[in-house]
DNA sequence: TAAAAAAGAATGAACGTTCATTTTTGTTGT
DNA sequence: ACAACAAAAATGAACGTTCATTCTTTTTTA
């Protein structure tokens, strides 16, 4: 198994942390104190490792964006057909986001508030280009709608965000049937 | 015109301040002295017309929502076909998010974050009735896919936020012939 | 036993909220 | 029409609390 350090295990606990108080309270009732407490070390430990909160948050963020992509990209390999690649790659990402349940929460905050500084931001994107790299394949092969990147995200990928955000928050259950149903929305939505 | 009491107009102008504040920096770098400043109002004038700070992140996350809608269904009406009652619908909401760009982008924030009390959610919720009750005229007559209304929100509707969204961060520009294509894309991943 | 890591207590700043006053508004009697 | 005045609205300063961060000391590591 991995090797970690002590540092690491602490840090991890401090990152566990900050993704779980900030998804059930948000950045404004996530305090240091807070957050040291849940990790079980004291808040001066957090700044042996971050340079300050919103450090912390940024880091956290860029790192679990890479988790994401890495989960989604596992399985796919460049040299796939376009319909295959697309139908492993959102499947990975619908996993991710009913699994990985907190981390997924968390980048959607993430993604629609300021709480995250630019730079960071960027960060995060870079790790889509595999799929973007895919898209563009499709669209000169003639399988893909010539669409923005953007709207083909906006349809493609985006909701499973706000189905994973409605499970959450109760009633509604996402199980396989509808998956397929949602993957099939997806693909009609941007397949020529 | 509207006959505004003062009161009336100083309200307005905190939410407004709100709305503004909370959008470019977020709930937790909006405090009460800015927005009052804001709003050329004394700190102590917002606890006249709110009982708090969350009650006043509340009643502003309402009534946005309440304005949303009604937007949305101005020119809806209930006797319409599915098809046309879909589409003035969905051309209204897009409208409002690329128009009303503030007040749309203060509800995405909203509604993916845990900065608004669960029952404030649920009378924002409400308002969408008339939407529902199309879609499911629209599966009874056999017009659209037999969906969950999440699914189907998630795929039709929902997606114009992301946009708006990457809209207002930068870079990408959202013109006619875009929407035009969401619409498509929209309307093709709900129509039966 | 020296250096690194971690801790808890301390600090100053900033926050949400309230308090004591002042200003504005609207009503009354003349 | 207006002075007198009570009620309502609005204010700026102040309060107690909480926050992010730092400082000093203790514990752990190598």
């Amino acid at each position: 198994m991995a090797e970690l350090t002590k540092g690491e295990i602490k840090r991890n606990a401090l990152v566990k942390a900050t993704i779980e108080l900030v998804n059930n309270s948000g950045f404004h009732a996530a305090p240091m104190s807070k957050i040291a407490k849940m990790a079980n070390v004291s808040p001066a430990t957090i700044y042996l490792y971050f340079e300050n909160k919103q450090d912390l948050v940024n880091q956290v963020y860029i790192e679990v964006k890479a988790a994401f992509t890495e989960y989604a990209f596992e399985s796919f390999d460049p040299k796939m057909e376009v319909e295959e690649g697309f139908e492993i790659i959102w499947k990975r990402i619908a996993d991710f986001k009913l699994k990985e349940c907190e981390e997924a929460m968390f980048l959607a905050q993430c993604d629609n508030t300021p709480m995250i500084d630019e730079p960071s931001r960027q960060q995060g994107i870079k790790h889509l280009q595999p799929l973007l790299d895919l898209w563009e394949r499709g669209k000169n092969e003639g399988k893909i709608k010539p669409l923005s990147d953007y709207i083909l995200y906006a349809y493609a990928i985006n909701p499973l965000s706000f189905l994973m955000i409605a499970q959450k928050r109760g009633g509604f259950q996402l199980n396989e049937d509808h998956l397929e149903e949602a993957y099939q929305s997806a693909w009609s939505s941007i397949k020529k």
